[in-house]
RNA sequence: GCUCCCGUCGUCUAGCGGUUUAGGACAUCGCCCUCUCACGGCGAAGAUCGCGGGUUCGAAUCCCGUCGGGAGUACCA
């Protein structure tokens, strides 16, 4: 009897299978799995639709894989599919990551396909804001929206015609039955049987005759399809949390296509799956309870020979917000364009996202995406729910604010300073006082806040209450001597203004560093914090910042 | 209710039977540097690994049970 091993999403495949996959693959069947004995067996379901595979059920008590997916490099094929609704929440964009981060890291292909399934909700402004926030990050795909690729249309609302014929073969094929119950119906009948209402359908209208659906049609009803699943355990081994297996009767026959003939997504998801090839499917753990009900639908596409193999799934833990609670998309730390608003660089929010679920290694948390790239497995994923910490992620935006270039950083500090920096010339001195903050900002929104002065006329200064020396700080006679000093100085030059105040003021008036420059502080900034002060009054020039002085020497 | 998932410092994590007196990071608190704020450096505090059994010479790591949290149980996606 064959072996196979099954790790946290390897299979170890023994000899002689690819003999065995052909039959796999053209069949439908289940693996068995003996919890005393971790025995695996296979069966198959629905072999009366298949004579051709009858003589070798006998022979199948080897114990094979359940036609998963055995794609491991440059062969595999992932997806990115949401929703179009709302604008992008960072969960999304970690799942986005994570499918990107692994389709580079193995060679494999990375395909964005829209499910736009539900016209209330689905808007083209979302689309856009996707296609926006995507592109800030540098997420990019290898097929689909956008890039086209050999399995268009990527948008589901342009694929019904292949919903239609996926609809009919699976119903020729006695894979989808009519059902007629409605919900309350369902409810009443649950009801009345002592069962549970919330254990759902019972799979009673599967053996109806031609007879029965003629009388309900004749009331005036039009039937939903249902998936007609198996009556066994079904069990895979997720990627990133190991062997999972669903008890028989745990998921019931479901609804995939409603009365007016529209798919819903459970159809739709698996199929265009299928269809585009996909190998594995990394999605966030809410979708993990419905997984059983795909691979059902799976093998019935395996079945109809519409699909080659079920893809291997791995479902990501949650992002979280506050509390126990997933992060609302009411939260605006869920937005990305919140957190890129303020500042984050799409290297740091990326960084932080990787770390969400995810780590480099034991004692690194700051790297490159190219880093990520090349060493990110989704089995080493960490199952756990994991909190979106902002003060950790704004604290990984400032290292990764201080690895730019000067030139990098201030070009990017530009959209950040619409109101100040204007012509060539302010470009220039932005370009000159960089430096001076680079490393004291987390965010790039802080920017604004620390060199505005550095572009607010002379006399338009605004002093910040905290920022006004005390009356027994001797602020006004360090003002006095100050500009005494500045004044006679020959170099304009940091080193020098800095020189000259600290021999008048410090030196030669005796006072503390601090009550020294303090006042100087708030007549060049208007503010208790600022950026180094002589190099800003070099910046600022010698008229400028003189003329600051005088100004809050009066003031005072 | 039923099914599934998850459970290491406040938070994110490393850990894959012995190199662990459980490592790193964020946050917190000291000290140093210092013209403010940061950056940087040093240091402190903080996790008996949810709990209880078992296996083993040895368990955060394996097994069983239990508790807690979360999700699903839709003709939403």
């Amino acid at each position: 009897m064959h072996k196979i091993t099954l790790n946290r999403g390897f299979h170890v495949l023994p000899q002689g299978l690819p003999e065995l996959l052909s039959f796999v693959f053209c069949s439908v069947q289940e693996r068995i799995i003996d919890r005393d004995s971790g025995a695996h067996d296979a069966r198959l379901l629905h072999h009366e639709h298949h004579p051709c595979t009858q003589p070798r059920i006998d022979a199948m008590t080897a114990t094979i894989s359940p036609g998963f997916s055995t794609a491991t490099g440059a062969d595999i094929r992932l997806r990115f599919c949401p929703s179009p609704t709302g604008t992008p929440h960072v969960g999304l964009i970690r799942t986005a990551l994570f499918n990107w981060a692994w389709a580079r890291h193995t060679g494999g292909k990375l395909i964005f396909r829209i499910e736009d399934t539900d016209a209330e909700r689905d808007s083209e402004e979302s689309y856009l804001q996707l296609l926006d926030g995507l592109g800030w990050l540098g997420i990019n795909w290898d097929e689909g929206e956008g890039v086209g690729g050999p399995h268009g249309p990527y948008r589901q609302s342009q694929r019904g015609e292949i919903y239609a014929e996926m609809i009919e073969r699976l119903k020729a094929s006695g894979h989808l039955y009519e059902s007629f119950v409605t919900g309350e119906e369902m409810d009443a009948r649950n009801r009345a049987n002592g069962r549970d209402p919330q254990q759902g359908y019972d799979n009673f209208e599967r053996d109806l005759t031609d007879a029965d659906r003629a009388a309900l049609r004749a009331e005036g009803r039009e039937p939903a399809l249902r998936l007609r699943v198996p009556d066994t355990d079904l069990s895979f081994v997720d990627l990133v949390r190991g062997e999972i297996t669903f008890p028989a009767g745990s998921f019931t026959d479901f609804v995939v296509v409603r009365p007016n003939g529209k798919p819903l997504y459970t159809f739709v998801n698996p199929v265009d799956d299928a269809l585009m090839g996909v190998t594995h499917v990394l999605r966030g753990e809410d979708l993990l309870p419905s997984t059983p009900r795909q691979i059902a639908l799976y093998h019935a596409l395996i079945e109809i020979g519409v699909a080659k193999a079920i893809p291997q799934f791995g479902h990501l833990p949650y992002v979280m917000g506050e509390g126990n609670k997933k992060l609302s998309k009411r939260d605006p730390e869920s937005s990305l364009f919140h957190h890129r608003d303020r500042g984050f660089l799409p290297e740091g929010l990326l960084n932080y996202l990787a770390l969400l679920g995810w780590s480099l290694s034991a004692d690194r948390d700051v790297f490159s995406i190219d880093e990520m790239v090349a060493a990110f497995e989704v089995t080493d994923v960490n199952p756990n729910p994991a909190r979106f910490d902002l003060k950790k992620a704004e604290s990984i935006n400032g290292d990764h604010i201080r690895m730019l270039s000067v030139s990098d950083f201030a070009t990017r500090l530009e959209p950040y300073l619409t109101d100040y920096v204007k012509t060539d010339a302010d470009r220039a001195l932005l370009r000159r006082a960089a430096p001076l903050v680079q490393e004291r900002m987390q965010l790039l929104g802080e920017a604004s806040g620390l060199l505005a002065f550095l572009f607010t006329p002379d006399n338009e200064i605004e002093y910040e209450a905290d920022a006004i020396p005390g009356p027994d700080d001797g602020a006004s006679m360090a003002l006095a001597v100050a500009i005494n000093a500045l004044d006679e100085l020959k170099e304009w030059t940091a080193t020098d203004i800095e020189a000259a105040l600290r021999g008048s003021l410090v030196d030669q008036l005796g006072l503390k560093p601090r009550l020294a420059f303090g006042p100087v502080r708030t007549a060049i900034s208007g503010r208790r914090i600022s950026p180094p002060l002589f190099e800003s009054m070099e910046l600022l020039g010698r008229d400028s910042s003189i003329a600051r002085l005088r100004r809050f020497a009066e003031r005072m």
